[in-house]
DNA sequence: GTCTCTGCAAAGCATTTGCAACTGC
DNA sequence: GCAGTTGCAAATGCTTTGCAGAGAC
């Protein structure tokens, strides 16, 4: 973490912990998940420092924030780009196996007005658990 | 609005001006943006009143609710799919002239858990205004 | 010893909701 | 005239922020 001192930040032990949570987890948590998960290791912590360091990680490029389209942010300890998939009945969020399409930007390359830096893309779906959930009765009604 | 009656809704003035609003408008406003359109009409309607009006013309498929990553929802008076961008500098959202990718989900078959719905891509770029602004002085620092 | 960071609590902001009165149909 | 809808205001939920004291280096 060579960054926080050309920052000039610390590295407390708070966001130490934060950071080891999230590299030891898969489940793009939400802030106030992280928050109950540090809490078991920093009983005195607090959530505003939870979202703080959330912020500053993010910025130094060691995790990354997923703002998924109209929900709780979420967070991912790993800092590399890719897709991610959410489900529409749980919320629940995985990775997506397909690589980051490079070239989208070049596509619409003089047919915008905009200088295109980046693209989102999600996948809205249903995870095995709800899917279950659903079989039974499916849709609302039932003969 | 042959819905309506289908599922035992009325045609208020209120849910009528809105309605047009939105569809003489492409600058895909948010919730307090239509609010104040439509007080020059309806000088007496409440923003409770807009969210409301907007949901539920969500559901009946007459709007499409943007919920573009991180920020306030925005509303699209045009119901068909189509992808947006978001200027990054001064949050504006403009229409993006690329045909849906209808097979995209397709290409995860197998490949996940899940069951696969659909997909959101949002591209993210500066608008021509904030270019400009941003000539001069480049990035932050300069030689 | 300095200056960043923390805990706490309050504020902020977009959105939702409870309720009595109102109004489409 | 009934049930869906409105205006109002309060509540909600997530996130940010001000501040004085604590702690990293």
């Amino acid at each position: 973490m060579q960054q926080l001192k050309r920052n000039n930040m610390r590295m407390t032990r708070q966001r130490q912990v934060i950071l080891e949570v999230l590299r030891k987890n898969n489940t793009h948590p939400t802030a106030d998940e992280i928050y109950s998960m540090v809490r078991r290791r920093l009983p005195r912590i607090s959530l505003g420092t939870v979202y703080r360091n959330l912020e500053i990680l993010t910025e130094l490029g060691e995790i990354q924030t997923l703002e998924l389209s109209g929900h709780q942010k979420r967070f991912d300890g790993n800092p590399n780009k890719h897709y991610h998939i959410r489900c529409m009945s749980c919320g629940r969020v995985d990775d997506v196996p397909l690589a980051p399409m490079a070239q989208l930007e070049n596509q619409l390359y003089g047919a915008t007005v905009y200088t295109i830096v980046d693209h989102r893309l999600e996948f809205i779906g249903m995870c095995p658990e709800c899917s279950r959930q659903q079989q039974p009765d499916k849709h609302e009604a039932q003969p």
